[in-house]
DNA sequence: GGTTTTACTGAATCGCTGTTCAGTTAGCTT
DNA sequence: AAGCTAACTGAACAGCGATTCAGTAAAACC
């Protein structure tokens, strides 16, 4: 039987708990199932993630990290700024299946009381919320967007409008942004009859424009 | 010891089964735990529920009505349209503790892959959006409200301009902001530090705004 | 007051699954 | 080629927790 070094197996691991975790749901995953599907032993994933609960955390970072990875890369493309949003907005959405959602609302659940899990769901969270950001600002920038509504929004809450500098007015815009295309996911799980892909997808659109129109 | 009818034990069963997922999570939840918070054995749990799957169905159903049934004194009060749409706006909100969201996050991901649970909350979340649309169509008629920009997104949309009507248009509009409720509640989960209470409160206002402006 | 129904319990069962551990062997080092 | 390190396994363990069941006693009913 083939071996392989301790982090290449640590990365099928990850991956097998993913894909798990996503076929399944975090319920009924047992490390058994992860190990079969590798054809390894229980014993193995024991004996590099030392318990159930760390890995998964760890497989939660993991796929996380994943997304991040390709939606930094749709960032840094050297397409405007509009379009850049609009690619990354499109990536976090659950545009084909919302089988790669699934697993996200799984962990929202996991986090809800571990401490570890919500940590890391923050972070990942923050990470997004940056890069959204980031190309806000660089819109702005270029005068692709303007800022008329979210300056107004910013300026009627209770902060005052003194303090508000622009890249604070983007971080909340993304906040705005991410949150509406949470609950858009959650609602294509649960009533899929009454929104398809495509109307969601003109719906976020809408939102993104409304916001920096 | 006193004994109690039937329906009064399931009342409290469920009653108890809520309050312990709201403080300890779906994860860890025990028969045993339930049944010690009311003083009773854990079999009497099962004998009433059959099974620990059907007490946490019963549970989320409870939990789910009860919040509804609030929704819809709060929506046939004798207030404008407008006022009464911003009650239930604020009622769905998690507005003062997070604690009692906690609960819908989990069943969601209970929903992912239980069909008992998942057609609960499908049901539960168009009874929801028949509430906040048919305020909507109420203060449409009154001229509470315009709807200038929802036609627009609809008519932009896959569709096609033609066979829309008002109350589809509507239920539309309230899942749009069911949403945007759902997804800012999640995040003043994993990151209260970057929207407080009351920022949200403000931009659920001007998203309802811009929807019916 | 007796009988039946039915809420209720305590103790035992039983399956499941994470974890342990003693041992095996592949693959690198020298 | 010998030896060491570290990946890996199989079988056993262990504990948890849902469910069962035989039995008890309140109510409800007549």
């Amino acid at each position: 039987m083939s071996r392989k070094s301790a982090s290449v197996r640590r990365e099928e691991i990850l991956a097998a708990t993913v894909e798990e975790i996503e076929s399944t749901g975090l319920r009924t995953l047992r490390v058994a199932d992860v190990a079969a599907r590798l054809g390894l032993s229980p014993s193995l994933v024991i004996y590099h993630f030392v318990t159930k609960e760390a890995l998964v955390a760890a497989a939660f970072a993991h796929a996380g990290e994943n997304d991040l990875y390709r939606a930094r890369r749709l960032a840094a493309t050297r397409k405007p700024a509009a379009q850049r949003l609009r690619d990354v907005v499109q990536w976090y959405m659950p545009t084909g299946s919302t089988r790669s959602w699934k697993i996200w609302i799984d962990g929202w659940s996991a986090g809800l009381f571990d401490d570890g899990v919500k940590s890391t769901f923050s972070i990942l969270d923050r990470e997004w919320k940056t890069i959204l950001s980031e190309l806000i600002v660089a819109g702005l920038e270029v005068q692709e967007f303007r800022f008329s509504h979210a300056r107004e929004v910013t300026e009627a809450s209770a902060n005052g409008p003194t303090g508000t500098t622009v890249s604070e007015m983007a971080d909340d815009c993304a906040t705005r942004i991410l949150a509406y295309l949470d609950g858009l996911a959650v609602q294509l799980i649960f009533n899929p009859e009454s929104v398809s892909p495509e109307t969601l997808s003109s719906w976020v659109d809408a939102f993104v424009a409304r916001e920096l129109e």
